[in-house]
DNA sequence: ACAGTTATGGACGGAACAGTCCATAATGGA
DNA sequence: TCCATTATGGACTGTTCCGTCCATAACTGT
């Protein structure tokens, strides 16, 4: 990550960064999330951030992996966020499943600019063409998934949902759930009817106890 | 659509089309899909159509209304498809709904290139900023979900599906999971999974005169 | 004060971009 | 055989693209 050498003993001191990095990746990932990757100039960013073509290539490399780092950010702090709100004892397990889903369809339906999610963007534009892009984003969905499996099984133990269900296929369910509701979001679908879809995917869960439809899952 | 004039009188016949207008908005079409708007030029469609820049522009006017022309036609074929698989009478309804999600399941984990929809890569890239995009999936969207809650009607008049369901917000969840199956196809996520997402989730469906948990779903 | 190192930012190069222009070609009616 | 009209395709314009280069600046251990 850090491009500075300075092997053994040197004379010398370099001269330090004038910008804040964060800072400037955060003004990049907006320009690239609002205008794509093919979109959005490296002169954009360049003027965006006041940085000059020099530092910018110095420090991040290139277009390309001044993306990818943006794009590793997104999807690290996306999967955090969400492990943060899923993991915790079973006792609530169920509740946070329900508060996740219902606060995922809220943003998305408060989300009026139809700004949407930068991994969803990022992989719809890129993940065809650049294997890059492609194995970050599936890592990414694949560890929401895990939490979100984790999160299942913990409320099947506290008999909130039916144990007799997959918890790794109703995980991967819900993802596609969550990920349908940002497509449409994005598609500009009314805030009112993402919200429904939400209320209706909690309510078609398997709760523990009332008989379900599981007995004719496994094809 | 028809660019030419030709007022009232005149002393001439214009100079017949040499190319066939279909395969050439397949051919671009075809680019943009797989580059994406910003990033497929007008010299590459030229190039690869063997058509000159005149013609192009003559033909089709500019870029963004060439773009428009070929997702309004994916947009109708598309929508048209779902219809065609769905629309019948009551009896077959709920077989054919478990049909199309298998389907579009099926489809999308068989596309190895990672391709997938057009209207969904087209919506993600520019529905943002661009409202002719937004309007024409929207309505795109609408129209599968409207054939969508039909069908779900007739399984439910038919007895198939539980009567007590809201047939609208049903199929809105269902039109959310299949475009959730195509993000995360997107993504990169393994055919089987995709495919067991599309039978979770039939599963789920609320099958008449089972117990279904739709009385604590308005909120 | 000097030396050795990295940062800066704007100029620069070559390629690609969207779109226009125009000499030429093809057509059927007069 | 002209004529009026549209099609063709490549040259052309002015802009923007990514990336490099480099003179200069900032820094600290000596």
């Amino acid at each position: 990550m850090d491009r500075t050498v300075n092997y053994g003993y040197s004379g010398g001191v370099a001269r330090p960064r004038e910008f804040d990095e964060e800072a400037v990746l955060d003004i990049a990932g907006e320009q690239f999330w609002t205008k794509g990757y093919a979109g959005t100039s490296m002169d954009a960013i360049a003027g965006a951030t006041g940085l000059g073509k020099g530092s910018l290539y110095g420090a991040f490399g290139g277009k390309h992996q001044l993306f990818l780092q943006i794009f590793d950010a997104y999807c690290a702090r996306i999967t955090d966020a969400v492990a943060k709100g899923l993991i915790g004892p079973d006792d609530g397990a169920y509740a946070r499943l329900c508060a996740h889903i219902r606060a995922a369809a809220g943003e998305i339906a408060a989300d009026t600019r139809h700004h949407g999610c930068f991994l969803a963007k990022g992989a719809a534009e890129l993940s065809e063409r650049d294997p890059d892009v492609t194995v970050r984003s599936r890592r990414a969905l694949e560890r929401i998934a895990a939490v979100l499996a984790e999160d299942i099984r913990a409320a099947q133990r506290h008999g909130d949902l039916d144990r007799g269900a997959d918890a790794d296929q109703l995980a991967t369910l819900v993802l596609a759930v969550l990920r349908g509701i940002e497509a449409l979001g994005k598609a500009g679908m009314d805030a009112g009817r993402l919200e429904s879809v939400a209320e209706t995917a909690i309510s078609l869960l398997p709760r523990a106890g009332k008989a379900s439809e599981t007995d004719s899952a496994g094809r």
